[in-house]
DNA sequence: GGTCGCCTGGTA
DNA sequence: TACCAGGCGACC
């Protein structure tokens, strides 16, 4: 599950249910994962102790005991499963992990685009982020410097993980509504009162999600994604579906500007 | 910057 | 049957 609360939800799962214990044994049942991976190290994973979890915009980095990091990607449907050993294997089940007290953690992920690498001691992930939404570095002048020298929309630049780590579609979309900001604006036109205003909208959206999903969350609470020609909750204006870059970017044309 | 491919499923 | 999907890296 996608995007940054859901990640740092599952970080939760990890770090409540499966730090401490010791890998017995290690499985990739998905060919596009076992390309990422060899056998060997896979096989190498058994006997070694989960010692701590971390998140880094939606990278899941579990650092195992010896000094490598397990890091995990859920990209679009990914999600964990902690069952007992003896229940039956989840529908799609992409990787197992059976661990030392009798459970597994599972990776499910209908599209099997998730992804698993493993790094050596001694040479972590470089994963080449931005700042995180809730970190105080993000400021309106942090904002300000990255965005000038952009000359796209918005909602794209939001969504590069290089400049804010964790923020995706729905998000993005949300953020940008609460801010009254056009998801088609050029994100370098944006003064610092807007950047301001912007900041906020993002660190609210994320308040409002973490802990939870936004499958959880319900659909009922979302403002503008997924609504394309139900009216705007603000001003009433039918919401908008445009496509970005390839991907659907909701908005309301009344009120975003 | 935009487009495609990765995979597979749910839904109109 | 066709289209859409919460991400992202490779490509032009």
């Amino acid at each position: 599950m996608p995007e940054l609360p859901e990640v740092e939800h599952a970080v939760r799962l990890l770090r409540g249910t499966v730090r401490g214990r010791t890998i017995v044994r290690a499985e990739l049942l998905h060919p596009s994962l076992r390309r990422r991976m060899t056998a060997a190290l896979v096989r190498s994973l058994a006997g070694a102790r989960i010692a701590e979890v971390e998140r880094r915009g939606k990278h899941q980095l579990i650092q195992l005991a010896d000094g490598r990091v397990l890091r995990a990607h859920f990209r679009m449907t990914g999600d964990w499963t902690v069952q007992l050993v003896a229940e039956p294997l989840p529908r799609f089940a992409r990787a197992t992990f059976t661990l030392d007290d009798g459970r597994r953690l599972i990776l499910e992920d209908s599209r099997a685009l998730a992804t698993l690498d493993l790094h050596p001691a001694g040479s972590p992930p470089v994963l080449g982020l931005g700042v995180e939404p809730m970190d105080d570095a993000l400021t309106p002048e942090h904002l300000r410097a990255q965005l000038a020298r952009r000359r796209g929309p918005i909602k794209a630049v939001l969504l590069d993980q290089r400049v804010i780590a964790g923020l995706g579609n729905i998000y993005v979309a949300e953020a940008l509504w609460r801010a009254k900001i056009s998801p088609r604006a050029r994100a370098s036109s944006l003064a610092r009162p807007r950047l301001a205003a912007l900041i906020a909208a993002i660190r609210a959206v994320i308040a409002r999600a973490t802990g939870s999903r936004y499958t959880e969350i319900g659909a009922a609470r979302l403002n503008v994604y997924d609504r394309e020609g139900l009216k705007c909750r603000r001003c009433g204006t039918p919401i908008r579906r445009i496509v970005q870059a390839g991907r659907s970017t909701y908005y309301c044309p009344g009120c975003q500007r």
